[in-house]
DNA sequence: CTTAAATACTTTAAATCTAAAATGTTGGAC
DNA sequence: GTCCAACATTTTAGATTTAAAGTATTTAAG
């Protein structure tokens, strides 16, 4: 920002290569460190629950909405396609751990809801993760916590605000 | 950090589910960023250059490392499985896009270069790249950029340490 | 030397994911 | 009422991804 206060000149032209570059390293930076801990997830919840991350996701939403999600509310949710969620779904209704159910006045629609059965599985994993996610997440303190969140949320703000 | 300051007095334990809960939303909103970018960076490399994220991805591997990696090493920089790199080296090559030279004294290691063609049919991506990477994350000041990076290290570094 | 473990890579099988087409439904416009 | 565009979901086809098994090579121990 203040260049002449660190010893440095840098014109316009070569400061704005300098962001620009920096831009990259940030995103870079930020997939790595979601690669890293999406990995240990993954292969966690596969050795110890014999699940997916996607699956996992999937219930994840549901139990955050007691009222149930439709398909399309989900597949936004999760931010993967349409076709994506109705494959995942077909699966855990296979398995009795969620139901779909018409919605009254819209024939298109379902509503896609957690069963008993599916709420208790989900509360194990669900404990488990979040000790995992801490277990990753723990060096940081509470104000470091604080700050990346407020920083995250005006970058996913930028993000969202652009056309197309 | 300090409760009594704030007016805020928590015991040991609720302040815990506070910061294990905050871990959760941290590591979501985390992902939430990452598959926002991912998502318009995917859908531009398809529509302006008829490739794909990983395409990308190993292309850029490969001209930051003028040397030459092997399967091994792009494998571990792209953080993902050795068969998806197999893959993906077959299409680029068939392509003309990078050469795999074997290494005289190891017979099982393979040396991926960019040929010409994959250097120059990179450098239009990256700029283009570039460009989306900088619009996206453009509304961050480089305080805020170089904040991040610093807490994003640490993150880094806290996730690698971890056992297994 | 022989053998066994480790390494580098490829292949395979199954799951996932996407974009696009297909199906069925709704809500106006006319 | 009829039609047509928008909507919600599923189906499809093809590409990508992963974990694990397979192949070939290297290293080192006995």
């Amino acid at each position: 920002m203040n260049d002449k206060a660190t010893g440095l000149e840098l014109n316009h032209e070569s400061r704005l290569q300098i962001e620009d570059h920096q831009s990259i390293r940030l995103w870079l930076r930020l997939l790595t460190c979601t690669n890293m801990i999406e990995q240990r997830l993954r292969g966690r919840l596969r050795e110890e629950f014999a699940t997916t991350l996607p699956r996992f996701d999937f219930m994840a939403q549901l139990d955050r909405a007691p009222d149930g999600l439709t398909m399309g509310e989900l597949s936004q949710r999760m931010m993967v396609s349409g076709g994506n969620v109705s494959g995942i779904a077909n699966q855990l209704a296979g398995e009795g751990l969620i139901d779909r159910s018409p919605v009254p006045d819209n024939r298109r629609t379902l509503c896609v809801t957690l069963t008993g059965k599916g709420r208790s599985r989900f509360a194990d994993m669900a404990a488990a993760h979040e000790r995992w996610v801490v277990e990753m997440l723990g060096d940081l303190s509470q104000a470091e916590h604080q700050q990346i969140m407020m920083h995250l949320t005006k970058l996913k703000r930028g993000v969202a605000a652009l056309e197309s």
